[in-house]
DNA sequence: CAGATTTCGACGAAAGGAACACAAACCTCG
DNA sequence: CGAGGTTTGTGTTCCTTTCGTCGAAATCTG
C-alpha cells in the first residue's frame, strides 16, 4: 500500500503522460503537448529533451501550417529507441512482429499451421525461431522493452500461466517462462488472453480509440471477451476475467468443451455456424467464407444460419450490455466479417432485451484491425511497462537539455 | 486529458492517501501511517497538522503498547470534521442517515412503506422530512461533504437519473436533482444503485475488505449486481452497469418486468422462490422468511425450491465467474439469507461450469452488513469526493504545525 | 538506573514544475 | 516590403513539497 507520492513521482508520472501521448497519438508539437498534458512549456522542454536524450523521442524541424505565431517543432516517438517482440499462437498459424515505439511495424512473419493440437515444445520452438529470424535484421543492440504474447487460452496475467487453452489441447502450460528461455532475452514476458490483447489493440489503434468502455467479442474457434471499463482493462484477481464464450445461455443446449452445457459459445461459435449451414463442423475458417459467400449469393440455407447466429449474438450482447454498460462493442474474428449479415437479427434482439441502455447508446461495429490485431495488442501489452515509467529508461541524472535543437 | 502533475499534485495526492488510510482503517499511530503510506515522518507530520487544523482528524496521546521506542501519537479520523447524508430508497422501506467520516453513523432513521409503486413526490418529501429530523440534532455548522442516494433502480451515475425502477414504478426520474432542491443543500447528491452501492460497503466495511476483486450479487424484488474489479468500481459508459439481473439464462424461461424472457431474475428472484415454494408472489420478504423456516423444518417442498434456486444461483455465478474472476462473491439481499440452505447446490453447479478458476479460487460468503448496508454505501459514495482530494477542505494556506501536539 | 529502541521535531537540502520576461519565428495587412 | 500582432522557444528565478539528518524525547529491558 504505497500511497505516498514525491517529487519524483510527478517526474515519472509526466513523462509517462509525455511518453504515452506520443505512443497513442503519433508525432505532436511541442505545443500541442502542452495543451494535451497541461504541462508548462518549460516543463516539455526539460521532458522532451530528457525523452530525446535517452532516444525515445527526436524532434523535427517545424512544419509551416499557416498559423500565426513561431512554428512549434514536432516531437516525432522514436520507433527506434524502444521495440517490443510480439508473438502470437492462434490456432491455425503463428506469428511474430517487431514494434516499435509508436506502433510501427518494424518487422512481422507468420506461418500457418494446421489446426489441431499443437505441442507446446514445437511452437515455442518455432516462436524462437521466427523471433530471431525477425531480429537478424536489426541491430544487435536495439532497445527491447519487452516481449508480448497472445495466446487462444485462458491465462494467469502475473506469471503468463496457460491454465487452458481449450483449442490447442494444452493445460497449465507456464507459457510466459518457456518463452523467455527459449528466447533467451533478459526482458519480461507478457502472455495475454487473444481476446484481452484484441480489445487492447482496438481501443489503441482500431475502431474504439479514445472510448473507455468497450466490449470486444472475438470470435474464432471459441468466443473470447476483451473488457475494457472506465479505461482500464478488466482482468480479474487472477487474470482470468473476460470469459465470456463461457456464460450459460441456453440450458437445453449443447454440451461445451468446457464441460458445461449451454455456453454461448456452443451457440455462436464456428461449429454452430458451420452445423446451421450444413457443413462440416471442421471446415474451418474457409467453411465460415463458403458460408457468407453463399449468404452473399442469397441461399436461404446459409442465410437463416446467420440469422440464427446472429439472434443468439444478440441474446449474449444483451447480459453483457447489461452488465457492462459498453459505449462500444468490437466483433472481432469472424464475427467481424459475419457482421453484416447478422447485424439486423442481432440489434433486433439486443434492443428486445437489453435494459436501461437504449440501443443508440452502443455502438456495434467490427474490428478494423486485421490479421495483426492480436500481434499489436501483444505489442502494446509489452510496451506497457514503458509507458506507464518510462524513467526507467530515460537516464536518471542526465540532466541533458539543449539537445535536438536543429 | 489533464496529465501533468505538479507538486502540489503530490500534496494533494498524499492529503488523500492518508486521509483514505484513516477512513477505511480506523485510528492509526503517525508510525503506522508512515508505513501506510510510504511518506517520511516529516511529510506526515506536516500533512496530519493540517488535517487537525481542518479538523478532519484529532491526534491523541499514544497508548502504551508495551513496545520499547518513543510512543507515536495516534491519529483519528474526526467524525465531526466531516459528514455526509445518506439517503436509502428501498422497495418497501426508506431511510436516511448522517455518517461522519471514519464511517462512524452518527444518526439514523428507517421507515417502513407499502411495496408497490410509490410516487417519486411522496417519497422524495419524505427523505427530506427524514434529513430535516436528522439534522436538528447536529450542529448548524455541520461540515457536510455531500450526499449518497442508494435507490432500487437503474442508475446514471453522471446525473443521478433513475432511468428504470421497475420495482418503485419511476422511469426517467432526476432523483439527484429533485432530491438536491428537497433537502435544500448546496452539496452534490450522488445517486447509486443499490447492489453497485452494496458492494461498496461490504468493500469498505463488510466481508470484502481488502478485496480487490469483489462481485456482489444482491436479491431483493429483483435481482442486482455490484462489481469492483481491480479494486475500481464498475459503472459502465452511463452508470448503467452490473445489472446482471438481466442476463439471459433461459430462453424457455418466464417473461421478465424488463421486457426479456428468460432472465436471471425471473430464475432466482423472490418472486421465483416464492413460487417453487407455493406461496404467493406477493408474499414479499416474510414469505422468504416463511419458506426459509420450513426449510430448516425439514419441509420437502421448501427445500427442494431452495435447491432450485441454488442450482440456478449457480449457473448464472458461474457465467459471472468466468467474466469478472473475483475472488470472492458476496451474497447480499435475502441471498444473503438463504446461503446456507443453497450453497451446496449453488456450489455444485458453480463447480461444474466455471472454466478456468478453479472453486477454491473464489470464497462464496454472505454479505455481513445488515439492514443498513446500503446506507453505508450511500455513505461512501458521498464521502468518494473528500477522499479522493481532501485539499479543497483543507485551508489551502494553513500552514497550521503545531497542533493538537498535547 | 544505564542502554537500546523508536519516534518526534526542526532545519537545511534537493527536486521538480510554475511563472515571468524576453527573444525568435511566422502571418497579415497596409 | 516593412510594421505589428501572435504564438512559441529559451532562460532565469521562485515556489511547493518532500527528503535526509541531527539531536532530543519517551518508552521498555535488564
Amino acid at each position: 500500500m504505497d500511497l505516498g507520492q514525491r517529487s519524483e513521482t510527478v517526474r515519472r508520472a509526466n513523462l509517462s503522460a509525455i511518453v504515452r501521448v506520443l505512443h497513442e497519438r503519433g508525432p505532436l508539437s511541442r505545443s500541442e503537448l502542452v495543451t494535451a498534458t497541461g504541462l508548462t512549456r518549460s516543463a516539455i522542454r526539460g521532458l522532451v529533451g530528457e525523452l530525446a536524450g535517452a532516444g525515445l523521442a527526436t524532434e523535427a524541424a517545424a512544419v509551416r501550417l499557416g498559423t500565426p505565431g513561431r512554428p512549434s517543432p514536432h516531437v516525432h516517438p522514436n520507433p527506434e529507441g524502444a521495440v517490443v517482440l510480439a508473438l502470437e499462437i492462434a490456432v491455425d498459424s503463428i506469428a511474430a512482429a517487431i514494434v516499435g515505439l509508436g506502433g510501427r511495424v518494424l518487422g512481422a512473419t507468420r506461418i500457418e499451421r494446421p489446426r489441431g493440437h499443437s505441442g507446446v515444445d514445437d511452437i515455442v520452438t518455432d516462436l524462437a525461431t521466427l523471433a530471431a529470424g525477425l531480429r537478424l535484421g536489426r541491430p544487435a543492440d536495439d532497445p527491447l522493452i519487452s516481449v508480448g504474447v497472445a495466446v487462444a487460452g485462458v491465462v494467469r496475467r502475473q506469471d503468463g500461466l496457460v491454465s487452458v487453452a481449450p483449442n490447442l489441447g494444452w493445460t497449465d502450460v507456464p507459457l510466459g517462462a518457456r518463452l523467455a528461455r527459449a528466447l533467451g532475452v533478459m526482458v519480461p514476458v507478457f502472455v495475454g488472453n487473444e481476446a484481452d490483447l484484441g480489445v487492447l489493440a482496438e481501443h489503441r489503434r482500431g475502431a474504439a480509440i479514445g472510448v473507455d468502455d468497450v466490449l470486444l467479442v472475438w470470435g474464432e474457434v471459441g468466443v473470447g471477451g476483451g473488457v475494457i471499463t472506465g479505461g482500464m482493462p478488466l482482468t480479474g484477481a487472477e487474470g482470468y476475467g473476460g470469459e465470456i464464450g463461457h456464460m450459460p445461455v441456453n440450458p437445453a443446449g449443447s454440451p461445451c468443451a468446457c464441460g458445461s452445457v449451454g455456453c454461448w459459445e456452443t451457440e455462436v461459435g464456428e461449429g454452430a455456424l458451420l452445423a446451421l449451414a450444413g457443413r462440416s463442423p471442421d471446415a474451418g475458417r474457409a467453411g465460415v467464407e463458403a458460408t457468407l459467400a453463399d449468404a452473399a449469393a442469397g441461399s436461404p440455407v446459409a442465410l437463416s444460419a446467420l440469422d440464427q447466429i446472429g439472434r443468439w449474438l444478440g441474446v449474449g450482447l444483451a447480459g453483457l450490455v447489461n452488465v457492462f454498460n459498453p459505449r462500444i462493442i468490437v466483433l472481432g474474428g469472424h464475427f467481424g466479417r459475419i457482421h453484416p449479415f447478422v447485424r439486423e437479427a442481432l440489434e433486433d434482439e439486443l434492443a428486445r432485451r437489453s435494459l436501461a441502455a437504449p440501443l443508440a447508446l452502443v455502438r456495434i461495429v467490427p474490428a478494423v484491425l486485421g490479421e495483426n490485431a492480436l500481434l499489436l495488442g501483444a505489442a502494446e501489452l509489452a510496451f506497457e511497462p514503458l509507458l506507464a515509467d518510462p524513467a526507467n529508461w530515460v537516464r536518471p541524472t542526465g540532466g541533458a537539455l539543449h539537445l535536438a535543437t536543429a
